[in-house]
DNA sequence: TATTAATAAGATAAAATACTCTTAAAACAT
DNA sequence: ATGTTTTAAGAGTATTTTATCTTATTAATA
């Protein structure tokens, strides 16, 4: 798989986020209930993007959790390196330590073109600009697809 | 990781039997010896390779393995099926069951095109191909680099 | 101020992956 | 024939990832 399922649950829930277009704090209870993240783990997870900026959150009753301004303006790009850290883009596609232009393993070439291509994938927009697309083509962010944008 | 630990290590030794350009059997200790791969852990990966008919094994002293007719002609994509199975190839970037070309999640679009790079990568040689070009551009297989193509 | 609803954080458990060890089976060599 | 070298296969261990459980902390509201 290319991103761990901690990576995904924390993408989905990030685009969960961004999709409400209010400035609200919305519950773990809540995202884990829609999205259908087991609510422990997401919690671990989001923890992550509150330490590194990405989510504000907020205690008590009618607290919960919203996307920074940061958040609004980052790309998946950046939500992948908080979570899975940077060895995607970093790394040979053999795991070998050494390889590069000079000592080349057999896919470095079209490895390099390929994680280009997967780098541009994930920031082509800012989640603010994916939620815009988003409200148009209703993308989908769940398995039953029963998730609407905003 | 894009490719599990068993899918690189498969695909470096079945590279390393591509390099020996000889049709002879070469052991699982001197494999794992070269690539500094378990052997116990090697001869798992292999084991299947063998089953798949990519690669044919011999027993007894001077027994070892060596790429099939088969294994020559077959693709690094080939050999990543076989032990990772076609997930890869075949599954949304988030995991999402449903999504596709009507329902897609955010990803979708460019994630068919990232893919589809990742799989031009794996299917553009097969292992004969590679060799020919290893013995030209001496291709790293270890990570030390100490290695080289007959 | 007491209760309640929410996140934070740590400890634990389960599952998947990675790795090791042991024994069996095959086949060559002497 | 016997011993040795090799792959084959199964059981067992370790590590990492994923998931759960429990307790603490925060803050709103009644």
């Amino acid at each position: 798989m290319l991103l761990s399922k901690s990576c995904v649950y924390g993408l989905r829930a990030s685009l969960y986020l961004s999709s409400k277009k209010d400035q609200e704090f919305h519950s773990l209870k809540e995202i884990s209930d829609e999205l259908e993240i087991s609510f422990h783990f997401l919690t671990k997870i989001l923890q992550q993007l509150t330490a590194e900026g990405y989510i504000e959150s907020y205690k008590g009753p009618n607290g919960g959790v919203r996307l920074s301004k940061n958040g609004m303006e980052a790309t998946l790009y950046d939500l992948v390196i908080a979570i899975d850290g940077p060895g995607l883009f970093t790394q040979c596609a053999l795991g070998l330590p050494g390889c590069g232009l000079q000592e080349p393993c057999p896919l470095h070439d079209s490895w390099v073109e390929s994680r280009k291509s997967i780098e541009e994938m994930l920031q082509r927009m800012t989640l603010n600009e994916i939620a815009e697309e988003g409200k148009e083509k209703h993308f989908r962010l769940t398995a039953e697809g029963e998730f609407s944008w905003q």
